[in-house]
RNA sequence: GGCCCCAUCGUCUAGCCCGGUCUAGGACACUGGUCUUUCAAGCCGGCGACACGGGUUCAAAUCCCGUUGGGGCCGCCA
């Protein structure tokens, strides 16, 4: 009944699609009962760095048999994600929910053909000895009870509308071996698989069943997947061995974990990938980090374009181990990525940032004045969402002086009458460039025989509201000179408070 | 518990397939210095790993076995 020979020696039976010159197809598949989370979206990567550089098709197939937890609005997230990632589909999205009849086809060839069986155990009675069976930590296996029943007592029951579902007959005392392009040869005693659903006695199929008839009909050459789908590639073999279909290869790419080294979940923080876009990471930062967890081009380069990711990647340097997601490495990243926009770019790319506090209209208005400020902040920020932070000075006048930093900087009795005289120098200026300004600045602390360190500070303060920042003089020439006027009075009075609290408080 | 997968600096990893070139290389993080008005960035330097035990061999990070540790799967979820 079993193609023996197949199931005994199926390793040297997959020539690559690749070597076979055949078009590359690739898939990703994405099941819509949550968001996309970084673990999927670096399959998806993988996956679609495979098929360009094959000039393959990838294509996007919706898991969502699962009707009970799958939604549109999940599915939509997961186009979003993937389009923000740029990683586009050339076939598809593709919904498994429409492809019912297909499966259903599919799981009676294979009861017709005598390599499926109807079950009609009740899933709640089955569901309770395999729990009994844990419990006492004794190895449970579902004991086809139901393939033991005569065939005239399987009619009756499906006569009289019993509900069954269609179960896989798993052939025992075989050992199955495939070629995993990741981890080489893996190997499964068929005794230690059980006969596994194919067909839910609602009607529709299992993961097990859909995959493969959907990998089969779409062509995939191969299937790149997480490692959690290793244990279930020998029950899919089998599927595929029973129905004469040719095998695709299999790459198992490894886990990605958390900190604690358990798989990465939303327990470890943010793993929606649209979070990280919220939270002003960049889709080019995000994917090249992803494409390092688990996979290393040769030549050692880690900041990498698509272009080049594309060239280089290989599933042969792909890892076996599971990566853990280390978000200092990816924020260093972001930074490095961040740092590499020209200043334009940078500010368009801050647009829907900035939009959002209600900045764009006046950045807009004035848009080279924003990108100096904007290129100013940029060897200072990790993240998109820096530049609304501690660059809050740069896109509004009404940003906040932290109460620390002045208490820090705004203490020496001398600086009211400083800063006053500073304001009127500065605005007499024709000139009003950064060495210039640093002239003034310099001369006017002289003058009072203050170290000039003590004005800088105050006046960084006063004009960002903070302790941190670009350097003074830059900073002043790319705000402006009314900007500058304007914010040094406007302090006058509060600077005078401090200084005088500060001699009382002596 | 059963089965499968995995194991180089704290983290991502190079090297492992084809043993000697490895007193184990790079990156992030950490750290010292430099620049400097602060913070970054940049530059120069430092710390830091072959999980353990057996074998094979003249020689093992590299090959074999075992142990330990970690992960995954064991659903009429995907």
């Amino acid at each position: 009944m079993y193609p023996a020979s197949c199931i005994l020696h199926p390793e040297g039976l997959v020539p690559s699609a690749v070597e076979r010159r055949m078009t590359v197809r690739v898939r990703f598949a994405p099941s819509p009962t949550g968001y996309l989370h970084v673990g999927g979206a670096r399959t998806a990567l993988f996956n679609w760095l495979f098929a360009r550089k094959h000039g393959g098709v990838f294509l996007l197939r919706i898991e969502d048999t699962d009707v009970e937890r799958s939604s549109a609005e999940m599915v939509e997230g997961i186009l979003e994600a993937l389009r923000w990632l740029g990683l586009d589909w050339d076939e598809g999205p593709y919904y498994q929910s429409q492809r019912l009849a297909l499966y259903r086809e599919v799981a009676h060839a294979l009861w017709r053909r005598g390599y499926a069986y109807p079950c009609f155990c009740d899933p709640a009675v089955l569901e309770q000895e395999r729990e009994a069976a844990r419990a006492q930590g004794r190895p449970w296996k579902y004991d086809r009870r139901c393939d033991r029943l005569d065939r005239s007592e399987q009619e009756r029951r499906v006569q009289t509308g019993q509900p069954y579902a269609l179960r896989f007959r798993v052939p025992e005392d075989v050992t199955l071996r495939f070629e995993d392009s990741v981890h080489g040869a893996v190997e499964f005693a068929l005794r230690d698989v059980e006969d596994f659903v194919l067909l839910r006695s609602d009607g529709y199929p299992t993961y097990q069943l859909a995959v493969v008839v959907d990998d089969h009909d779409m062509r995939i050459t191969h299937v790149i997947r997480g490692d959690d789908h290793i244990a279930n590639t020998p029950k899919q073999i089998l599927i595929y061995r029973a129905m004469d279909w040719p095998l695709p290869a299999f790459a198992h790419v490894p886990l990605i974990l958390g900190p604690d080294r358990s798989r990465l979940s939303k327990r470890h923080g943010a793993v929606s990938v649209l979070a990280y876009r919220d939270e002003g990471y960049l889709p080019e930062a995000l994917r090249n980090y992803l494409a390092l967890l688990g996979w290393y081009p040769p030549g050692g380069q880690e900041i990498l374009s698509l272009e080049d990711m594309v060239r280089l990647f290989d599933l042969r340097d792909v890892n076996k181990a599971n990566p853990i997601f280390d978000i200092q490495k990816l924020q260093w990243m972001n930074a490095e990525y961040i740092r590499q926009l020209p200043d334009d770019v940078l500010l368009e790319r801050l647009r829907p940032f900035l939009e959002r506090r209600g900045w764009w209209a006046d950045v807009q208005a004035h848009p080279e004045r924003y990108r100096r400020r904007v290129g100013l902040l940029k060897s200072r920020a990790r993240l998109l969402t820096d530049f609304l932070t501690m660059g809050e000075a740069f896109f509004t006048e009404d940003y906040t002086i932290d109460p620390d930093a002045a208490a820090q900087r705004w203490t020496d009795a001398r600086l009211p009458a400083l800063v006053e005289t500073l304001a009127g120098r500065l605005a007499e200026l024709t000139e009003f460039t950064a060495p210039a300004i640093e002239a003034t600045v310099r001369a006017v602390a002289e003058q009072a025989s203050v170290k000039s360190a003590v004005l800088i500070h105050a006046v960084r303060v006063a004009l960002t509201g903070r302790t941190v920042g670009p350097g003074l003089f830059e900073l002043m020439e790319v705000l402006g000179q009314d900007t500058v006027v304007r914010r040094l009075r406007r302090v006058l009075p509060r600077l005078g408070e401090m200084a005088v609290s500060r001699q009382v408080g002596r």
